[in-house]
DNA sequence: AAACCTCATCCGTAATATTGGGATAGGGTC
DNA sequence: GACCCTATCCCAATATTACGGATGAGGTTT
């Protein structure tokens, strides 16, 4: 039920020790429910627990009820100020929202998923649920899309990894493929409800100064307020949008440095 | 140089995994300079890094520059969204913002420290230094004092604490006390740039559905947008605010469970 | 251009810290 | 009041970790 790909040897506790963590952020409250999700021992569990617990990564009231800690938000905040991007990012990005009253989001990419790291939501339309620190699939989502663009020999394999559930036919997937290939020509995607029906949106690369793409940022509404002429007309202000974030991370032109 | 109460026993390796991020947040970014903040082995300091490098604690490029990692993100949002708090907060005090044009935080206590939960940035003054995610000096602040209101018998040792490096005249001190006196009576507090020169705010405590305090909220500007009079105006205001949000919390009235 | 230095990475064994079952204590429920 | 469930503590067997040294790569100085 764990999918960790190969624990390390030698730090078998400190392994068992981020699992506890990680059950306690899937829902386990208590001592019972994070040694049925983890697989480890009463009193070994327990003992994580208390520790995880004096150093604030986790809160619990007298030993009950855990959840995850204060600690927690620290370095969270703090992870996220060490990269520049959400900090340029930020008012762009409020620009745009006041421009255009639909929700923005800013997304970098982690192990194979997206994840959201700033969202704006805009003045209309339904609240959509995502929140920063959600993630959500690379193929199935405008702004993953965007962040796929520079490397084409993932796009089947991420396309096949979030469709494993329910196979589609052969031709989506290939309709998925060559749409990409526009995508990638123009730095822009879109998301026509793939991933939540009702939920469309327009989306855009941001790189930094060696022409890398570290990030994404994407404007979404539900389809009455996404009519296909209106997705078109936002395709070059999220390009110009991005390009501005991306100027500001030292992004100087084309060059895309490969070594 | 590490002040950790007592590490339990039979933890040591989580432990010092948590050292190693702490180390990383602290602005170690190689193996080295790990070592030599926590104290650890070359190659244990190695075997641990590893590890927070794979599960995304960490993020390096190639073994080198480390720096806190996307999961701490992830984790960290997770875990403000497990309160409430942030939720409710947000609209109210966006409002607040909107109306006021000054810098307004949401802070809530752990480990004897302020910890900011949230911050919307003033239309005007300068751009205060605070940010989501920091710490600050529980008997210094504003909002700090907000989150001290109901626990007298903590005062003294709090302050004793936060001055613990330039000890001040007694008589300072004592003004600290029957200050917070006053403030515990109206259930909102001041600081009269007595943590940052130049900047003055108004806090106000923030109470649950069993009366405890669980937050504190705060407006913040330089001293030419807060002169006394606006601060003495502002009191209720914050006072009201901060009921508002106590009561969609479930706070009722004055009740306060001591049980 | 070559030698030198520093740093990250890997390995093997000695020794230590961890594990997990069982016993204890505290709450809550029937 | 008895019972059941849970968190907490303890201890000996054991598997895990720690650490010094060896290896290799990268960059700098002579």
């Amino acid at each position: 039920m764990n999918g960790h790909a190969v624990p390390p040897p030698g730090t078998q506790t400190l392994a068992r020790g981020l699992d506890v963590l990680r059950a306690v952020a899937g829902g386990a409250t208590d001592l019972k429910a994070v040694c049925l999700e983890t697989g480890i021992g009463r009193s070994t569990a327990h003992r994580l627990l208390q520790l995880l617990d004096q150093r604030g990564y986790l809160r619990s009231s007298q030993g009950v009820d855990y959840s995850l800690g204060p600690t927690l938000i620290e370095l969270g905040f703090h992870a996220l100020y060490q990269s520049p991007v959400p900090t340029v990012a930020r008012p762009i990005l409020e620009q745009l929202v006041n421009k255009y009253h639909d929700t923005v989001h800013l997304a970098v990419e982690d192990g194979g998923k997206v994840l959201y790291v700033d969202k704006i939501s805009g003045s209309r339309g339904a609240e959509m649920r995502s929140r920063a620190g959600y993630r959500m699939p690379l193929s199935r989502t405008g702004i993953g899309k965007a962040l796929l663009l520079d490397e084409p020999e993932r796009w089947a394999e991420m396309f096949d990894e979030d469709h494993a559930e329910a196979v589609p036919a052969p031709e989506i997937r290939a309709k998925f493929l060559s749409r990409m290939r526009v995508y990638a020509q123009q730095g822009t995607t879109l998301d026509l409800e793939e991933n939540e029906p009702g939920i469309r949106c327009v989306a855009a690369s941001v790189r930094n100064g060696s022409g890398a793409i570290v990030a994404a940022i994407s404007i979404s509404a539900t389809n009455p307020y996404m009519p296909m002429d209106r997705m078109r007309a936002l395709v070059p202000v999220m390009h110009q949008t991005a390009l501005s974030i991306s100027k500001k991370l030292g992004y100087s032109g084309t060059l895309r440095d490969m070594s």
